[in-house]
RNA sequence: GGGGGCGUAGCUCAGUUGGUUAGAGCGCCGGCCUGUCACGCCGGAGGUCGCGGGUUCGAGUCCCGUCGCUCCCGCCA
């Protein structure tokens, strides 16, 4: 907590501030009740505020009890957990058998001179003095007590800090903060959009962004040549662990820059944020990963390199095997992927878990191979080894760094499924087995990025970041476009992404058309846009952090609903406020708003 | 849109092969207790086994449906 302390009409210091230097002073402290240990004769308090916890203790009164009164300790028998109190007490050094290391200020405590007792409490659902694990629908039904609990109470404070790093990082370095719109217009390419009725215009629609992309060029294009925002975003997909419809990024701008500047700024920014959080980061600058080695190694473009099990391509060593399954995949195309897993004995139901999920991300399993023997030929053991030529053999274990007693686990599909089959893999392994070393963290840059996805269906393009990414190479040559892009990963997740943007008509034109968008088309969702670039854009480019994730990294939590104040369920509603919810029919009469779907009445 | 897991007291959970009155710990209520800090001791209350249907002499347990929470795939430019 800060010092000096937040002194008010209820209290003159935090309860978690004192200590032994505040020893006889007289205090108010105001807080609720977390621990009530009631010994007949003697009456302690854990009084609890923001800061923390402190011990109070009433006496019955009577002679020799200079600091106490009866009617202090008659208002104590009476207080349960959670009651409101503000009381007034003198700090005491505890004897030393009485001191408790457990506690912040376990060494005094506060003997009650009075106490007024501000509000009662019916008890809470859930305990508020422990962080036993409780179920999440009943968390959030009753968040405002949630959100008393310790954990919840690290999480905001922890939050605090890091958005409080990135603001004071980014002032630092000549940012000005400027606000975009919520209200905005839909661009209906990626995410579905929040939509929003516009009453003034009856059948115009606004929609939430799902980030200032647009906004925050237009404002470089201005000459506001270093912008940062902490921006609220609003995406209307499914949700996950790590996403949720509407989330917070630390979203920055600059103009006249390349790749290096932006990247060196968020270094500066993420490193003071590691600090903070204690999270025990490699010294930037970090490394650079490109895409392709990232899949190729990791099968992802998020890579989690804090442990081995690299995965290798040994379609070639193996090609012309008499093993179907691996020579109808080369044959048709595809690919053979594999990676040692070391020495790792798994009975038959483990190996069948593994495939579980292999055929999640779409291949059909993971064929398992042991190294056996010790001998310049190694030979394989189990009832694939007969499909393969020693040289085979031979080659594959060289490539994998195979030894006697090694798990090698391979797939073969399309290159897009066993990469994705095999890096779910690796790190389903890792947590099984406990590869990664509890405290390591591990960040990196991925660049390089393809500029389009082919989709093969639809026989076009899709942007792989979005369409104002700055593409590299011949721009008549879509297929080998890459992108001016970055992807900044923490331990396997995505923490944040930017690029260097388009700043020329003619070529955001020609990726729109890339993109299957044509000219009228490109001009009526983007025309704002092309309009803009033709009045003089600078070069420039930015990034989006996502704060969520970030928090949630540094805190070691699983979900980040653990680090958003009042987070939306898996389904998107909110059990507290009920959250989304019918509305009456003149309401929606006044918006020019027709439902057509009966809302289910409300619980 | 698809797949997995979960749903039993306020909370966290157990509940056997379908079989008597559904249990435990914590919490809560009452009593006792002057140095505890997960205080202790004694006593007590508290259940629509998520909801609906089915099978059965009998369902917390089996089947079907449904709702909610959760994880994953798709989706998330």
């Amino acid at each position: 907590m800060t010092s000096p302390p937040a002194a008010n009409a209820y209290r003159d210091t935090w309860c978690g501030t004192l200590t032994k230097a505040d020893e006889g002073r007289e205090v108010r402290v105001s807080g609720w009740v977390h621990f009530r240990r009631d010994h007949g004769g003697l009456i302690f308090i854990d009084l609890r505020d923001r800061s923390g916890l402190v011990q109070l203790v009433f006496h019955p009164g009577g002679e020799g009890e200079a600091n106490t009164r009866g009617e202090s300790f008659a208002a104590a028998e009476s207080l349960r957990s959670e009651h409101v109190v503000s009381v007034v007490g003198q700090v005491l050094a505890r004897e030393t058998v009485n001191v408790n290391p457990n506690m912040d200020t376990g060494e005094i405590e506060l003997a009650v001179s009075s106490m007024d007792v501000l509000a009662g409490a019916q008890t809470p659902p859930f305990p508020v003095n422990d962080d036993t694990p409780v179920d999440e629908n009943t968390r959030l039904t009753h968040r405002m007590i949630d959100l008393r609990r310790e954990g919840m109470r690290d999480a905001m404070v922890l939050r605090h800090e890091i958005v409080r790093t990135m603001r004071d990082t980014l002032y630092g370095e000549d940012f000005l903060e400027i606000e975009t719109p919520v209200l905005t217009r839909s661009t209906p390419e990626g995410a579905r959009d929040f939509l929003v009725p516009s009453r003034l215009q009856p059948g115009n629609w606004y929609a939430l962004p799902q980030s200032p992309q647009l906004f925050k060029q237009l404002l470089m294009m201005s000459g506001y040549e270093r912008y940062f925002q902490v921006a609220r975003c609003f995406r209307d997909e499914d949700l996950r662990a790590d996403r949720q419809p509407e989330f917070t990024q630390l979203d920055l701008e600059m103009g006249f820059v390349t790749e290096d500047e932006v990247i060196g700024v968020m270094e500066r920014v993420m490193t003071n944020v590691f600090e903070v959080a204690g999270l025990a980061v490699p010294p930037a600058p970090w490394r650079r990963m490109g895409y392709d080695e990232a899949v190729l190694k990791y099968g992802i473009d998020r890579p989690d390199a804090r442990f081995g099990l690299e995965i290798h391509d040994v379609g070639p060593l193996v090609a012309g095997s008499s093993f179907k399954v691996f020579q109808n995949q080369i044959d048709g195309g595809g690919v053979v992927r594999a990676f040692n897993a070391g020495k790792r004995e798994m009975s038959r139901s483990e190996l069948d878990g593994l495939n579980e999920v292999v055929k999640r991300h779409g291949a059909f399993a993971a064929a398992p191979i042991y190294v056996g023997g010790s001998d310049p030929a190694r030979p394989w053991v189990g009832n694939l080894a007969k499909f393969f030529s020693p040289e085979q053999i031979d080659a594959v274990n060289a490539e994998l760094e195979a030894t006697e007693g090694d798990l090698l686990l391979f797939v073969a599909d399309s290159e897009k499924v066993a990469a994705a089959a095999l890096g779910a893999l690796r790190l389903e392994l890792a947590q099984r087995f406990g590869l990664v070393e509890p405290g390591t963290h591990d960040v990196l840059w991925v660049v390089d990025f393809p500029m389009f996805d082919h989709d093969a269906e639809n026989d076009r393009y899709d942007a792989l970041h979005h369409p104002f990414t700055a593409p590299r190479g011949d721009l008549d040559d879509p297929a080998s476009l890459r992108s001016r892009a970055y992807d900044l990963v923490l331990d396997g997740t995505e923490i944040g992404g930017g690029s260097i943007r388009i700043h020329t008509p003619e070529v955001q034109s020609r990726v729109f058309e890339h993109l299957g968008l044509d000219a009228d088309e490109a001009q009526a969702r983007f025309g704002f846009l092309l309009e803009a670039l033709k009045y003089g854009a600078p070069p420039h480019g930015g990034i989006a952090m996502g704060i969520d994730r970030i928090v949630a990294l540094c805190a070691g939590r699983e979900s980040i609903r653990d680090v958003i104040a009042f987070p939306k369920t898996a389904s998107g509603g909110d059990p507290l406020t009920g959250a989304p919810a019918p509305v009456d029919g003149p309401q929606l009469r006044e918006l020019g708003v027709k439902s057509l779907v009966e809302a289910p009445p409300t619980a």
